[in-house]
DNA sequence: CTGTTAGCGCCTTCAG
DNA sequence: CTGAAGGCGCTAACAG
């Protein structure tokens, strides 16, 4: 027993498929009241779902909305969903998720993929990397975008541009201003600690991870400090809680030496690294804020509960994901899709 | 420049469509190696993508699975959608996700949209409802996925079965032993506290948070305790919050009529309400687990750094949405559907 | 093994 | 305002 079709709603009402069409979904003139009544009552009985593959192939349009993120379980990458989830509820269109595990390659697959099934727009969340070992898929997936966008495709890609995307027609950016922010954050932390600096970072050419740390290391230079030590490991929690027992040791070694020496403070790349860096240094019997202050980036809400509270950069995730999504569906939303953040200040990195 | 379609591909290779089909897709029997070489050389020079809406249509399978949850950013569920999502990519299916909120009526809406889009199943991940007035969206959603599993299709529910959802072919269901989980949870408090137990739980009618709650009141009571009194609040973060605030005054009440009271211990349904719950105790004052413990549910990843270490309940999300997924996709999971967790212990309970 | 012929379900010109 | 006809891009029976 297959789903019934606008034909047998037609015919059950006794009009033409056109006139069925027209009553049931949305068509520019509206066949008389008396016949649009029947074609209603007649889809009703039926059950009479429309078929929304025939629709779009009818139609080119598909009213679907493509999302490309790392890990759907990381909550970075989930409040953006959220946001996009959120507008396209409003738009009517619905969502098709990819997770890819962060490779240009495995983002160049969802990209095909989406076109494939005609995604009307493609929101790309992941962060670039231009690892060296990734110029040629970066390519690939600037010409698949490229392409994609030449066929009538709307993409909008968070944090920063891919590498080597042409700026064609309906291609946005929506521009994450991570050097900046953490250029200020490095000088709000550098105004109150006088020790050292260090940074726990992602894997080199990771575009986000790159860019804070950048930003910070100009930050201190402005603030008239060294350049701070970069201890690069995985984009995640468990990179952050490897680099953190590394340096706890340091730490303990720097208290050994000199048991008033200024405390320490470090700058994780993003939250959750930081969270998982402050676990390696608890462990080690390292206090926070008293042996060594930490700081992230992102401001993710789940984890605005940990104490103490983490020092970061609040980033409006979740309105990233929908300006996203509104820049792809014609609803221009002003050239600058520059999002802004916020440094925020807590207990994780108190003075003294 | 519109996408290249299968015929031009076909006539650029001086090949019949059908043949051009056969080499490109997956067909069972294949064309001639000089053929399918020219074939397969005129898709590249075109950059053809084939149409995946059209060949949906065409064989009346569209390789998509509709996801349900409530809330993408909430850990829980984009946990499971983590597994959901990892499933489908081996099986070189798609993910269509609806954030819902929760009511039985948008639940119902978005299996609609799945169902118009030809999904080849959904998951259901949202916890089911049975407040009174949910009563008549229940039917209705019962009766749309009765009516898409009759039309072909493949349901999986995670954690209790759709209110009054007929048992009909290809309707899973993957049960979440709540009750059981929680009433042994509530035992091993019982052990080892001797104070007073309250229950945060949710809006009364929501399974997931009914069966944790009756569970906990089982097990007290095996425990030869009397039962807890339960607090309702909203099923997040803020819920638990506020249940918190409410109850710091009553703990404070507590030992101000006896500095000597014996702790009291709050289970709350979830960990995420748990969170929301300690962060007020620890604003009044109250600290955990030496002025009262508390325990959560469902062992959130994210949440795991959080000190003192929360004991909760460790559910396996990620693979409750492998299996949900692969048990619509005919791969026979076996009969049993039924998942298990573990009561973990820790900090947040501590005796004394 | 290839090519031809019908659809899949719907929308959208066109006539009537 | 309604109906008939063609086509969206692809697949799957048939012929040849």
């Amino acid at each position: 027993m297959a789903a019934s079709t606008l034909a047998e709603v037609a015919k059950l009402a006794g009009v033409s498929p056109a006139t069925a069409s027209r009553v049931l979904n949305g068509s520019a003139r509206k066949p008389g009241e008396d016949i649009a009544e029947r074609v209603r009552n007649a889809a009703v009985s039926l059950g009479y779902i429309p078929n929304a593959q025939a629709q779009a192939l009818a139609r080119s349009s598909s009213g679907l909305i493509g999302l490309v993120v790392h890990d759907i379980a990381d909550p970075y990458f989930s409040a953006i969903a959220r946001g996009v989830q959120e507008v396209a509820r409003e738009q009517r269109r619905m969502v098709l998720l990819a997770s890819t595990g962060g490779t240009p390659e495995e983002e160049r697959e969802a990209v095909a993929a989406f076109a494939a099934r005609r995604a009307d727009s493609i929101v790309i969340a992941g962060t670039r990397s231009t690892q060296a070992g990734h110029a040629s898929a970066n390519k690939e997936l600037a010409a698949e975008l490229d392409r994609y966008c030449r066929n009538g495709g709307h993409v909008a890609v968070v944090g920063q541009g891919v590498v080597g995307a042409k700026e064609t027609e309906g291609y946005h950016v929506v521009a994450v201003p991570n050097e900046e922010l953490s250029r200020r954050l490095a000088l709000d932390l550098a105004a109150i600690h006088i020790g050292q600096f260090w940074i726990i970072a992602g894997p080199e050419g990771l575009a986000t991870s790159d860019e804070r740390t950048k930003g910070f290391q100009r930050g201190l230079e402005a603030a008239g400090r060294p350049a701070a030590e970069v201890l690069r490991t995985s984009f995640n929690r468990e990179g952050g809680y490897k680099a953190g027992g590394k340096l706890a040791s340091r730490i303990q070694a720097l208290y050994k030496a000199d048991p008033n020496a200024a405390k320490p403070c470090i700058f994780a790349v993003n939250d959750v690294m930081a969270i998982g860096a402050a676990a390696a240094l608890r462990e080690k019997g390292i206090r926070i804020p008293n042996g060594a202050a930490i700081a992230g980036f992102d401001d993710i809400e789940t984890l605005r509960d940990f104490r103490p509270a983490l020092s970061t950069v609040r980033l409006p995730l979740e309105e990233i994901g929908r300006l996203a999504t509104r820049s792809t569906a014609g609803e221009d939303v002003g050239r600058t899709l520059e999002v802004t953040g916020e440094v925020a200040l807590r207990r994780s990195t108190e003075k003294g």
